[in-house]
DNA sequence: GCATGTCAAGTTGTG
DNA sequence: CACAACTTGACATGC
C-alpha cells in the first residue's frame, strides 16, 4: 500500500506557522525575548495539532513537520530550551497530543533539517552547529513521535570519499535518539544513491530515495536498481521505506529541471513503486492539493493507497 | 496601502 | 569573483 505524505505547508487549508528573526529579538531584554518566542512556539505547537488533524481528515497518511516549529531554538545568541519558556509545559502538552493523535491514526511523521545542516563539512564550526541543530530535531522528533530525521550528504569539497568519512565520524557524536532516526537522501547535485548506499550500510541507517534528484543527478543505476538499493536499507532496520517524489516545473527537456512543479505529473511516478508498501513525500508547490490530486490519479490507475 | 528588501546558518554551479 | 538557488513569513522601510 502506498502512503503519500504532505511536506510542511498547506495552500487551501487555513494552517499557517509563525516565525521571528534573531535580529528582531536581538535588542530586547531576555525576558521579553522569551515572551515573544514563547508566544510563537505555543501558537505553532497548537497549529501542528491542527495540521495533523487536517492531514487525517484529508486521508493523507504522512506529514513532514516544519523544522522552524520552535523558532530560533539553536541560535547562538537567542537560543533557549522549552524549560526557559513561560508556557513550556503547555507546548510539551500540544506536542504530546500530536504524538498520540498520529499514533492513534497511523499518520507517519518526519523531519527534514535544511541545507545548513552538514555533517560532511571540513569546517569545525559548521559541524558543531549541525550537531546542535540535529539534537534539536531529535528532541522535537521524540516529543511528537516522528521516526525519520532525513539529511543530505552535504558538499563534496573535491573528495567525496573523504567527505563521507567525515560524515561517518560525526555520526558517532550524535545522541541515540538522533542516530536511531537519521536517514540519508540522495541530492540533485552531489551525492547519488550509489554514493550513499555504502555509508548507509556501514552506519546501519536507511536511505531515502528521491527519484526526482536521481533524474537530475544520475549515477548509472536504473530507477528499479536504486529503489531496490534503498529498500534493502529499510528492510535491514525493519521499517517502512520512505521515498520522495516531485515533478520538474519546466519540463524534463530544459536545462534546469530541478525546480519543483505545482503538481505531480502521474507519469513521473515510477512504475516499480506502485506495488510497494511505503511512504512517499510529495514535494510539490500546490501542497495538499497536489497530494490529493496524485492520490486520485494513482487510484484511477489501480494503485492501492493508504486510507483510514 | 502597496512594493520591496532583509533575515543565522552551506554549498555548488553559473554568469 | 559575485550571486542565485534551495524556501517562506514577518516586519521595516520607502514610495
Amino acid at each position: 500500500m502506498i502512503r503519500l505524505g504532505l511536506c510542511c505547508l498547506f495552500v487551501d487549508q487555513p494552517i499557517r506557522f509563525r516565525t521571528i528573526t534573531a535580529k528582531r529579538l536581538a535588542g530586547l531584554p531576555r525576558v521579553e525575548q522569551l515572551a515573544r518566542i514563547n508566544a510563537i512556539c505555543h501558537e505553532n505547537a497548537a497549529t501542528l495539532v491542527e495540521a495533523v488533524h487536517t492531514v487525517r481528515r484529508l486521508r493523507i497518511g504522512a506529514y513532514r513537520i516544519p523544522s522552524p516549529l520552535l523558532a530560533r531554538y539553536t541560535h547562538p545568541e537567542v537560543g533557549y530550551t522549552l524549560d526557559d519558556l513561560p508556557e513550556g509545559g503547555m507546548i510539551r502538552q500540544h506536542l504530546a497530543a500530536v504524538r498520540l493523535q498520529s499514533r492513534a491514526h497511523g499518520i507517519r511523521l518526519s523531519l527534514h533539517p535544511d541545507q545548513f545542516v552538514v555533517l560532511s563539512s571540513p569546517r569545525r564550526q559548521v559541524v558543531e552547529s549541525s550537531l546542535r541543530e540535529l539534537e534539536y530535531h531529535g528532541l522535537l522528533a521524540e516529543l511528537v513521535g516522528a521516526d525519520v530525521i532525513n539529511l543530505h550528504g552535504g558538499g563534496a569539497y573535491g573528495d567525496k570519499q573523504a567527505a563521507l568519512a567525515r560524515l561517518h565520524k560525526n555520526f558517532a557524536r550524535l545522541s541515540e535518539r538522533v542516530r536511531q532516526r537519521l536517514t540519508l537522501e540522495n541530492d540533485d547535485r552531489t551525492y547519488t544513491v550509489a554514493d550513499l548506499q555504502p555509508v548507509c550500510r556501514e552506519l546501519g541507517i536507511p536511505l531515502v530515495y528521491d527519484v526526482h534528484h536521481h533524474r537530475c543527478n544520475p549515477d548509472g543505476l536504473s530507477e528499479t536498481a536504486a529503489t531496490e538499493a534503498a529498500l534493502a536499507t529499510w528492510q535491514a532496520v525493519g521499517r517502512e521505506p520512505h521515498f520522495h517524489l516531485s515533478s520538474p516545473r519546466a519540463g524534463w527537456q530544459l536545462d534546469d529541471r530541478r525546480p519543483h512543479a505545482d503538481y505531480i505529473e502521474p507519469d513521473d511516478f515510477p512504475d516499480c513503486w506502485k506495488v510497494l508498501d511505503c511512504t512517499i513525500d510529495v514535494e510539490a508547490k500546490a501542497k495538499e492539493k497536489a497530494v490529493l490530486q496524485l492520490q486520485a490519479d494513482l487510484r484511477q490507475r489501480g494503485v492501492k493507497l493508504w486510507s483510514r
